[in-house]
DNA sequence: ATATCCAATAATATCGATTTTCTGCTCGGT
DNA sequence: ACCGAGCAGAAAATCGATATTATTGGATAT
């Protein structure tokens, strides 16, 4: 058996994985914007594959709250409003913070490793690549937790992540966190974390999210007001 | 337009819907046991219908954590295990505390109504119809829940519950809680919500939970034993 | 002019058949 | 006797076609 097949057990993903993951993105990063009609003759001609496994990936982007399902009328992409950005970073904030506490109570050495080098990594990439630096900042930020024995809490938490994330890439552009030093604050968590100081790190870490989300809500604000 | 019509506007349910509802059921009441194997065809002859409706109704499924997907390999139901357990007895203890707290606070007449008639229906079902109480007990305890404003922590709690539920019907019959008073629980938890006091409405649900959460814990390494 | 009904159209939901992938077993080699 | 390659048989995944169901635009009656 080859190191590559042991690195990439899932040589060829099914044409679900495949709609799933490719709709998905497509809904996070704004290409599908809020409550678009997602027809399934189209993304069949734009993903080349049959209707069967569209409507699955559909169905789980349900679950993920991405996705409205509209009984015998079909798909559309979740719409968003003020109050459901705020809701998610409510709930973000008091489920990150437990599952926080939960992981640094179990963490260990190979923990701390990962945590270290998904934070490097993070750190060198430039922001300017959006999507690369998402990706490596969402590993960071689910590394944080990831000693946290709960898988359910982790899953709520990853998706909660997502559907901020949405959000972040809707404002897109606008957003310039001219007065905040992100790496920093970022490090700072990390540190605390390491330190296995709890309190400290939620304390940064609530921080770091109410921040972001209160810019993300100015900008919602402005926005609407055009 | 019949008021027919607009109390079941849903008057034909889809055949997913069906698939969803049916195999859900058989799961939560324990008619497949945690981890069968839930093969396409015979799903298929049980409800009599194609392939489509039941393999989207178990995406669904999937997603409630009822159901696990073996890439190419198909569904089975969801293993259970002493940690799980406590993990969804844990999590449901601070997401439904959370919960009640910001219903308490919204919480308005037509909710108080709601809420009365909600536990005094469940008081009247015998408790020996297994079922149909289980559905006025669940629908007593979100309706506790019903004013708060986050949907999604709403569906979190659904959830919960209904993972939940799936390990006390799997006790089944083992289960006497000779000791306990449980309707007078459920009126107390009903009256200290009636009187806005969330601290002692927090205390006792959470009470209730885990008690009920202790006897089946014993259940389980009971049987475990065996 | 407006509302209502109906037909044509478009889209969804579902089915039956096909293709692909897994699984268990047999057979030959060591 | 034990192990692994290869071969059915079973099951899952996917496709293309059909049956159902919504939607739209226009004709008719008020």
């Amino acid at each position: 058996m080859s190191i590559q097949t042991q690195i990439d057990p899932a040589q060829e993903p099914s044409a679900t994985q495949r709609a799933y993951l490719a709709i998905r993105r497509m809904i996070l990063i704004g290409e599908l914007p809020p409550g678009e009609k997602l027809k399934i003759e189209r993304l069949r001609t734009i993903l080349d594959m049959g209707g069967s496994p569209i409507r699955e990936a559909l169905t789980l982007l349900v679950s993920d709250l991405l996705v409205e399902r509209l009984d015998q009328r079909g798909f559309r992409t979740a719409e968003i409003s003020p109050q459901n950005f705020s809701e998610i970073l409510n709930l973000r904030c008091h489920l990150e913070k437990m599952a926080l506490r939960e992981s640094l109570t179990n963490a260990d050495h190979a923990w701390e490793d990962k945590l270290v080098i998904s934070h490097h990594r993070m750190m060198r990439e430039p922001r300017t690549n959006v999507e690369p630096f998402e990706a490596l900042h969402k590993a960071f930020h689910m590394n944080l937790l990831s000693a946290c024995h709960s898988p359910v809490l982790l899953k709520f938490c990853n998706q909660l992540y997502d559907l901020n994330i949405r959000y972040r890439y809707l404002a897109g552009k606008a957003l310039n966190y001219s007065k905040r030093d992100i790496g920093k604050e970022h490090t700072d968590i990390m540190n605390a974390a390491v330190d296995r100081d709890a309190d400290k790190a939620c304390h940064l870490l609530l921080d770091h999210y109410r921040n972001t989300g209160a810019f993300l809500e100015k900008h919602f604000v402005t926005e609407a007001a055009e």
